[in-house]
RNA sequence: GGAGCUGUAGCUCAAUUGGUCAGAGCGCCGGCCUGUCACGCCGGAGGUCGCGGGUUCAAGUCCCGUCAGCUCCGCCA
């Protein structure tokens, strides 16, 4: 209320309202500019006043802009007008400061700040605007209920550190743009009102209002339509592009986000990695200066999960997972049975771990339980004798086949995980892998990119009882395994690769089909019939029919990247204006209801979502 | 849909076993202060302890429910 009525005061002064922003006015650099060259220099500067220092005879404050902040000098010997005005300044106004750039009394230079050499001695200054007091403190806004910080993003967005964020996004959408046009690519804006086809994420739906009873979908990706702008003989596009996705949302996991999309012609999967080598390579070098090797380390899809016990393994921990089935088959052991009807044993072996007490042992355990495991054997190697709860099932022969297979040291502690299912076993232990690596300071090095390749191109979904496509429906199977397409479907591996960097998925893609007859076999084989095949991508499969090149691409999550590249813990600090876990804008309010007149134009009605 | 963590002043947090526990720092307001730079000093305002119920002589603290935010699982071709 006081604050308020301080702020009529100033209105009424004429103060803010008797001068006018006018070119007089104009900054003739920006805050974070001035240097000791530019002492004895007249100056304006326009900017946010960030901190104040009300010294009762001598006023400072800091002006602030993007650039960086300058030190403001009000002397009331020198202008008492001026000085008696600046007392009733708060954080946060903006404010046009005309004056001279002079170098700071010997000593009272700030080396803290690149401006510090110099201030500027104010003769006139105007309020451009008053600020309502701010409702979370800039400096550390870092630790603010993140809630807050989305409220009022644009509070937010106006300190140091997002800034930075910001114009790092910047500058690499800007040197990406510069890079694939540099390399024979064509930006091509595809449509965001398109088709709904229910494979894959929920769409983001549009309703239609001059075709009332049927909706568009916002784009997933713009998957058709680049394999199209081949057809159609552009050979090499990119696109900066928004995507839509319906799902639940993670840390790293928006419902809108940016895909950096690339499709080429007349190529392998050797071309499309290659470029996108580079661009990781070139842009790690002009972002952070760093030094990316190029060729990348490959696995194939199998390998990673029987090694690294994922499908985008951190390849900064150094931990890899053995086989052991060969351990406890055929003998005397709670495992050979699990063994004989198919069923996996890996070990993760542990540098250091014989130290782990019994309490941190069963701490792991139940770990593991919680991801699913039935429980979670151990061994340790102490005076060179290997102990645990399974020694007793196992003969010298085993012993040392365990030793050998595990590469299992004096020191040491490895950890069985079994399971029926190959796939869950390797999972479960690749989890317990990463966290006792990042718990343990085992992650070495800066970035580590791989491709992972050789995916399967199908996997069976127990839910709706049919094989979906791990990638998606247009992604070309190996040669090799072609003949298994409508036979075996879950043997068949894709022409499919990630790319992977630090364990997280930066980005994947594929050889497409580009025979309109494979396509058909592949609806097929995911129990699509040929009626249903149409109905949802007869354009493409038509398409496909007047002279398809090969062709492939790939597409890399822009906001991870730059995620990556800033060290960010969320994705949400690298986008201006991000929503919260359900989705919503805390600043907008969106998602919100709208007039029923809105929805009768557009023939919808609403249900009660209690009465659902 | 499920699990975990969090919720106390504008912001960040504290309050031991249920008992002077309504607190600190920053911010805000007022006063003093001419070389500060996270200025300093003095004073002041400000809280339905997320919300509802229960146990108890007594609840910020224990129990149940609920809401909100975050993290994770499911989900995300």
């Amino acid at each position: 209320m006081k604050r308020e009525k301080f702020l009529q005061i100033i209105f009424e002064r004429g103060i803010f309202m008797e001068r006018y922003y006018d070119s007089s006015w104009q900054r003739t650099m920006f805050c974070g500019e001035p240097r000791l060259e530019d002492s004895g220099k007249k100056a304006v500067l326009n900017g946010w006043l960030r901190c104040r220092r009300d010294l009762g005879g001598i006023i400072f404050i800091e002006l602030w802009d993007k650039t960086g902040a300058t030190q403001v000098v009000f002397n009331p010997e020198l202008n008492a007008e001026a000085h008696k005005r600046a007392s009733s300044l708060r954080n946060e106004y903006v404010l046009a400061v005309k004056g001279v750039m002079r170098q700071r009394p010997e000593g009272t230079e700030n080396p803290e700040l690149a401006t510090g050499s110099v201030e500027l001695l104010v003769d006139d200054f105007m309020i451009l605007a008053p600020s309502k007091q701010i409702p979370f403190e800039m400096d550390n806004a870092d630790s603010v209920n993140e809630d807050l910080r989305l409220k009022y993003r644009y509070l937010d967005l106006r300190r140091e550190t997002m800034q930075k964020n910001l114009m790092t996004r910047h500058k690499i959408t800007r040197f990406t743009r510069n890079f694939f046009g540099d390399n024979g690519f064509m930006e091509i804006e595809t449509p965001m009102l398109t088709k709904s086809t229910p494979e894959g994420a929920r769409d983001y739906l549009v309703p239609s209002r001059v075709n009332p009873g049927k909706f568009y979908a916002l784009p997933q990706s713009p998957q058709l339509f680049k394999q199209l702008l081949m057809v159609s003989g552009c050979d090499r596009y990119m696109q900066i592009v928004k995507c839509f996705r319906d799902e639940d949302l993670r840390a790293d996991r928006q419902p809108e986000f940016t895909q950096i999309d690339v499709e080429m012609s007349f190529i392998t999967e050797e071309d499309i990695m290659k470029i996108t080598e580079d661009y990781l390579a070139g842009l790690f070098c002009e972002i952070l200066g760093a030094k990316v090797e190029t060729p990348f380390f490959r696995l194939t899809w199998r390998d990673a999960m029987d090694l690294y016990g994922s499908d985008k393994p951190d390849l900064r921990i150094p931990m890899r997972m053995t086989d052991l089935g060969k351990v406890f088959a055929g003998g005397e052991n709670p495992f050979a049975s699990l063994i004989e009807n198919g069923g996996t044993i890996k070990g993760l072996r542990l540098p250091g771990g014989a130290t782990l007490s019994r309490k941190e042992l069963s701490d792991l355990e139940n770990r593991a339980k919680t991801l699913g495991a039935k429980g979670m054997a151990n061994f340790q190697i102490k005076g060179g004798e290997l102990k645990g709860p399974l020694v007793k099932f196992l003969d010298e022969d085993r012993i040392s086949l365990i030793r050998s297979l595990s590469e299992i040291q004096d020191g040491d502690a490895l950890f069985i995980m079994a399971d029926e299912n190959w796939r869950k076993a390797c999972e479960m232990l690749g989890q317990i892998r990463l966290e006792l690596g990042k718990e343990r300071g085992m992650v070495e090095g800066s970035f580590k990119f791989l491709w992972v390749t050789e995916f399967p191109l199908f996997e069976w979904d127990a839910e709706t009882g049919r094989y979906t496509a791990v990638h998606h429906p247009f992604t070309a199977p190996m040669n090799e395994d072609m003949e298994y397409l409508l036979t075996e479907p879950g043997k068949v591996r894709s022409r499919a690769y990630d790319v992977v960097l630090n364990g997280n998925e930066l980005g994947g893609g594929s050889i497409r089909i580009h025979d309109p007859e494979m396509q058909a076999k592949a609806f097929k084989a995911l129990n699509f019939t040929p009626e249903a095949a149409k109905e949802r991508f007869g354009f493409l499969l038509e398409g496909l029919s007047f002279g398809t090149p090969p062709h492939g691409g790939i597409a890399l999550g822009l906001d991870r990247l730059v995620m990556l590249i800033l060290g960010c813990r969320s994705i949400r600090d690298v986008m201006a204006f991000p929503k919260n876990q359900k989705a919503q804008c805390p600043m907008t309010d969106a998602p919100n209801v709208v007039d029923e007149k809105q929805l009768d134009e557009l023939a919808i009605k609403t249900v009660d979502p209690l009465l659902l």
